[in-house]
DNA sequence: GCTAAAAGCTAATGGAATTAGCCAACCGAG
DNA sequence: CTCGGTTGGCTAATTCCATTAGCTTTTAGC
C-alpha cells in the first residue's frame, strides 16, 4: 500500500477540522483515521495518544486565535481595535469551536509547553490594545481579566446556545463593548474631575 | 445482600460529589458504583445510563445555583444585591466544578426538560437584580448576557487555572464588579445629562 | 541496488458502558 | 405471619474504543 504521507502537523490539522464539525467531545481515533483513509493503529506512527492529539490541536488553536486578533487589532487603538479584536475572537470560535473547546480542555504540561506562548501571545495583544486606555499597573491586569472572562463566557455560552431570547446577540456583542470601552475611558488618569 | 437504599436522587447526589471531587471529564459508572459499594451495573436501576446521569447532575447544580444567588441577592438591591450574587455564584462554582462543568456540557433535550427551569431561576434572579439599575427592556438584556458572560467566563478561567500572573483574583473580581456597577450607574435614565 | 528507518497493517489486550437474565430482599395484602 | 409480586443487586456476556506488539512495505540516502 502506497503511503499516505501523514505528519504530526497533518494529523493534528485533520484533527482540528474533525472536531470542528462533530465537537471536540466526540472526537476519537477512529473517525479521524477514517477521515485520513489509514486504519487506527497508524495514526500512532503521528502523535502519541489520544490525549497527544487533542494538546496538539490546543496549541494550533490558541496560536491562530493569537493571529487572528493580532492581525484585527493591528493598526486600529481604543474602541476601534477592542471592537476588531472582539469581533476577530467571536468569529474564530463560532468559526472553530472543536478546538477552541481543545484549548479550554488543554492542561499546561511542563515550562516548555508550546500552549504558554501560544496564550501568551493571545495575551499580548489585549495587553497591547488595553495600553490605549492608560490604566495603571493593577487595573490594566483587572481589566484583561474582565476582557477575558466577557468574551470566553460570551463565546462559550453563544456555542452551547444559551442564548435564547428574541433579542440580536450581535447587538449585546456590540453593546457590551460599548460598555467596557466607555467604562475603560472613564479612568482616564487625566480625565478624572479633581473634587 | 442487604440493599444499598439507593434512589435516582442518592445516585445523582454521589455522582456529583464524585465529579466535584475527580472532574466532570473523569466521571465514569465504575468509579461511582465504587463509591456507592455496589457493582456497576446496579446503577442503571437508578439511572438510564451515563448521559442520563450527567443530566441529572446538571439540573442538580443549575437547581442549587439558582438557590445560592437568590438567597444572596435576597434583600439586597443595587451593588449590594450585585456583589452578593456574583459572590455567591463564584463560590458555588469553586467549591462545586465538577457539578458546574456538567451544567454547561448538558443539552436541553425538550420543552419539558426540568434544566429549564432550573435556568430560568438563575436567570429569573439576575434579571431581578439588575431591575435595580432601571435599564430599558433591550438594555437590560444585553446587561443580563453580559453578566452572565462574565461570571461564567471569570468562574470558567479560574477553574482551569487561567490567571496565572500574581495580582489577587480576588481583587480582579471585586474590580469587575465595581466596573460593571458604576457602568450600570451611568445609564440610570434620570442621571443622562440633556444635550 | 542496498539498507535502515519510517509508516502502514493485522491481531491482541484491556478498560468502560451497557444489556440480559438470574436471584434475593422487601412490601403490602390477606 | 406468610405469600407473591416488584424491586434492586449480581454475574456473565457484548460491544466499542484506545492502545500495544510485531510484521511488512515503502522510501530516502548512499
Amino acid at each position: 500500500m502506497p503511503r499516505a504521507g501523514l505528519s504530526p502537523a497533518s494529523v493534528t490539522e485533520a484533527g482540528a477540522a474533525l472536531v470542528d464539525e462533530i465537537g471536540f467531545e466526540n472526537l476519537s481515533m477512529g473517525l479521524l483515521a477514517e477521515r485520513l483513509g489509514v486504519k487506527t493503529p497508524s495514526l500512532y506512527k503521528h502523535v502519541a495518544s489520544q490525549a497527544d492529539l487533542a494538546h496538539r490541536i490546543a496549541v494550533l488553536a490558541m496560536a491562530e486565535l493569537a493571529d487572528a486578533i493580532r492581525d484585527a487589532t493591528q493598526g486600529r487603538s481604543g474602541k476601534e481595535a477592542l471592537v476588531a479584536g472582539a469581533h476577530a475572537m467571536r468569529t474564530y470560535v463560532a468559526e472553530h469551536p472543536g478546538r477552541y473547546a481543545a484549548g479550554n480542555a488543554a492542561i499546561i504540561t511542563g515550562p516548555d509547553d508550546p500552549l504558554v506562548p501560544a496564550i501568551g501571545r493571545v495575551l499580548a495583544s489585549w495587553t497591547a490594545m488595553l495600553h490605549g486606555y492608560r490604566l495603571d499597573r493593577d487595573e490594566e491586569i483587572h481589566a484583561l481579566r474582565m476582557l477575558r472572562s466577557m468574551l470566553h463566557g460570551f463565546s462559550a455560552l453563544e456555542a452551547i446556545g444559551s442564548f435564547q431570547i428574541n433579542t440580536d446577540v450581535d447587538d449585546s456583542f456590540t453593546w457590551m463593548l460599548g460598555f467596557i470601552d466607555q467604562g475603560l475611558k472613564a479612568k482616564w488618569p487625566d480625565l478624572i474631575p479633581a473634587h
